[in-house]
DNA sequence: CGCAATGGCAACACACTGTTGCCATTGTCC
DNA sequence: GGACAATGGCAACAGTGTGTTGCCATTGCG
């Protein structure tokens, strides 16, 4: 062997390089998606980016610091509310949407940390996300007088659990359920 | 130290030896409530019952297993149904179940092992005895006329995942909301 | 009494975790 | 163009947990 020592192996190195982030992302989606966030090994996530461990260590100290960085792209799409011109529309659009969420790789693996202890705040947060959306989709009906505060609060308290209940058991409402359900809730 | 070679340590030994199936699944559910499932060590649980990582092993491959043991006791309280005299008590009874049997340790396992691919089929099996009894409940009240079909229809999606769901967020439901969710079901 | 069932012990190879020290590369600023 | 700081790779580390195995000890039951 002609002991060659060190060489560029077509990775971008020095400063401001971005790929790694990139590269990791994608390799913590696969991963994720793969065995679950629990067997989810950083070992694992650098071998797949194509990447050193020390990079990924350095980056993200915990599992958990990568799961919230995977999980922010998706965050992003409850920060613009559906908007139809009827409350029910804005209640199934709502649903369909965190439906879509929580069936993504991104949304399974917050469903898969949700019981972890320390992965707690990002699901917190994830949860607080759709939440806020819910909450000015709901505030806004009954600013139009199309639903009543009591209805807000029943709504409120079974929108997000009636869709994401049925995705964890990996039996994801149909159509058809959604707007049953926003009949029932909205009649 | 005079070197004493092997003694009996106050453990019974030999067939039918009962107590390692109750210590370990006390050890288990200590070792759960305290970690977490993704968290679990069969080690641990060995030594919190003190008894060998063999014998874990031989009686549980996996920690699956170990859960499915952990978890049945609290899964044999939906073989009976809630009986009320009437649709809405027993639907507030039911539902006052679930949200006691989620609080649980037991329950919190459950939980933490949702995303978890292998424990798919336990987590499956739980959610069953749970839906078989809502399904019970929810016939018989149409049976008896309180409810109509459609109805039961939206109930039987939203029942489950409107108390679980805030359990996971762990922030429980209270009594004044499970009635007033159940009012809006069966006004 | 003897045996089958049960459990303990010790050791193994393996995998993943965090961490650290040192070196290589590269963009940028002077 | 040269120096430097930022960035990343490599290798090694001790530590912990995983399954598994071979061998031995104990004990209930026929």
């Amino acid at each position: 062997m002609t002991d060659e020592p060190r060489r560029t192996r077509g990775v971008q190195r020095g400063p401001r390089s971005t790929h790694v982030i990139e590269s990791v992302r994608a390799a913590a989606l696969t991963e994720l998606d793969r065995v679950g966030f629990a067997r989810l090994a950083m070992d694992a996530v650098a071998r797949t980016a194509g990447v050193s461990r020390t990079t990924v260590y350095r980056r993200w100290p915990t599992k958990t610091a990568l799961l919230a960085t995977v999980v922010e792209p998706v965050l992003q799409r409850y920060d613009t509310d559906p908007d139809t011109g009827t409350a029910r529309g804005d209640l199934i659009a709502a649903l369909a949407l965190i439906r879509a969420n929580s069936a993504l790789p991104e949304g399974r693996a917050l469903i898969a940390a949700a019981g972890e202890p320390d992965s707690q705040a990002v699901v917190r947060a994830a949860n607080d996300r759709t939440i806020a959306m819910l909450e000015r989709l709901l505030t806004r009906a009954v600013d139009r007088g199309e639903i009543t505060t009591d209805v807000r609060t029943v709504a409120y308290l079974a929108m997000q659990g009636t869709v994401m209940w049925p995705q964890i058991r990996d039996t994801p409402l149909d159509d058809a359920e959604l707007e049953r359900f926003a009949r029932v809730l909205l009649p």
